[in-house]
RNA sequence: GCCGGGGUAGCCAAGCGGACUACGGCGCCAGUCUUGAAAACUGGUGCUCCUUGCGAGCCCAUGGGUUCGAAUCCCAUCCCCGGCGCCA
């Protein structure tokens, strides 16, 4: 969420911000925002004058009453005023909660160092990581060998539950949480604090964390939730409830920056088809992932940001996994975002696809979750907190990595060296208390 | 789930229809004093608007209601604490 004073006061910045974001049909909301607000200050200029004259009646009506005064000509006069505010009352608050919507939708501001462009062809290359597998062989998809391996079961999944899910069994489960530790691992040893987080929270907390028009199509609501004004969602991500966790808080400078890692399972109804890459466990409803998340002095984020990047390039790197980093453009990124790098990593096609990204949020985040920071004990707050957050595994995505990238002639898939004390073995073989099934 | 007790500013806490302009304390900020600090003393300490003023409005968990007037009375909801019940 923006600042509302940045639009009163600077309206050509937050206008040339949208510019270079490629979304002029922003451009009306920013100008409707900016009138509702000036509308708004009339109205409350307004109603203002009358509630002071309501409460001088009401004193009147007081000293007259003690004093064994008739109070009655004084009472019905008072009687008419509130009517007169109720007029204006309506009014007042559609048009709060007009810039309020409107802010909400409004991105955050760009940092400078994020390349112009249009959509995701124009994101900037900023670094390669190793170099894709020499192969004798024609390579395979991770579907096609977890099938022949015997260790996931897709059809069983959609026959239960719908396309988007899947069984796995022994060795890719095992996979699965040796990614996850080994994650964790790394991060802890970092100074990251390890939090296994609600898998659910309310949407009154989500409206903090994220985009409102995100829910209906991303978010599965829990039906049975008690209080049906403010229901539960299953998470899509660790961010979200380690975001709202500090949600109307106000931290002291000294106890910032907050670094975290969930680890969590995270769902999501919308997974995009649309002939993409959609065989095996690259879009899912449901799949693991290892999360960091900052809270951080402003003056904090930008060097931040660039720890974070380092953490999860250090994980893929300890994988031995060939991979590049982008710096997303100006059209392709995300609302919230001020700033976003997107991991990428090679495939058995030879293309590369998204497997992580990390943003820094600035304080945009932590406007709308209200967290914010003190620089001393019993003083003041001094401003908005800032927020970053970085996959730093998604467990699904890396599977099909190390699955694509370290298979064999024979079907069978080398263990990372990182993974293996973890794994206890060095090859997955399909061999382990295999199912006939 | 049931029965009690609660939710007041950064924190503690009083108030329980009309001087509440929300008492008091702690913390914090500024000033006086001091070589400096502490102590002491004085003033300030949430949000919004603009005509920036000894200006006005708002704020007592949240949302409604009663009233000329609500922190205070009524209703609903949420949360916390204690006890009982249920339970991996």
């Amino acid at each position: 969420m923006l600042d509302i004073k940045l639009i009163r006061e600077n309206p050509e910045m937050v206008r040339a911000n949208l510019e270079r974001r490629h979304q002029p049909e922003k451009l009306e909301l920013l100008q409707q925002v900016a009138d509702a607000d000036k509308r708004w200050r009339e109205l409350t200029a307004q109603v203002n004058g009358l509630r002071k004259r309501r409460n001088d009646v009401s004193q009147e009506i007081a000293q007259a009453m003690k004093a064994g005064k008739d109070a009655s000509s004084l009472k019905a006069e008072a009687s008419r005023i509130p009517d007169e505010i109720n007029a204006h009352e309506s009014e007042l608050e559609a048009k709060q909660a007009f810039v309020k919507n409107g802010l909400m939708r409004l991105p955050n501001l760009l940092h400078e160092s994020v390349p112009y462009g249009k959509d995701d062809k124009d994101n900037v290359v900023v670094k390669v990581w190793g170099e894709p597998p020499k192969f004798g062989f024609s390579p395979s998809s991770h579907a096609e060998l977890s099938q022949s391996l015997g260790i996931a079961d897709f059809e069983r999944a959609a026959k239960v539950t719908g396309t988007g899910f899947y069984y796995l069994r022994n060795e890719m489960a095992l996979l699965d949480y040796s990614i996850m530790r080994y994650a964790m691992d790394l991060l802890l040893s970092r100074g990251y604090s390890l939090i296994e987080p609600p898998y659910m929270i309310r949407r009154s907390f989500y409206e903090g964390v994220t985009d409102l028009g995100d829910f209906e199509n991303v978010m599965y609501r829990i039906e049975d939730s008690e209080n049906l004004k403010d229901p539960l969602y299953l998470i899509a991500t660790s961010e979200h409830p380690m975001g709202a966790m500090l949600k109307d808080e106000i931290l002291n400078a000294d106890q910032l920056p907050i670094k975290m890692c969930g680890v969590s399972p995270c769902f999501r109804r919308e997974i995009g088809s649309h002939g993409k890459y959609t065989k095996g466990i690259f879009r899912v409803h449901q799949f693991n992932k290892i999360e960091q998340f900052i809270f951080c002095l402003p003056e904090q984020s930008w060097e931040l940001h660039e720890e974070l990047q380092r953490n999860s390039e250090a994980l893929y790197e300890g994988l031995g996994l060939h991979y590049r980093v982008v710096n997303v453009c100006t059209g392709d990124i995300g609302s919230i975002a001020a700033k976003k790098y997107d991991m990428e990593a090679w495939m058995a096609d030879g293309e590369f696809r998204e497997v992580g990204s990390n943003s820094n949020c600035t304080d945009y985040q932590a406007r709308r979750l209200n967290t914010r920071y003190r620089m001393k004990e019993g003083q003041a707050p001094a401003g908005f907190v800032h927020t970053l957050n970085n996959t730093a595994i998604a467990t699904s995505r890396t599977m099909i990595m190390i699955m694509e990238q370290y298979q064999q002639a024979d079907g069978t898939i080398k263990v990372p060296k990182a993974l293996q004390k973890y794994m206890g073995m060095k090859t997955i073989e399909g061999k382990l208390n295999k199912m006939k099934i």
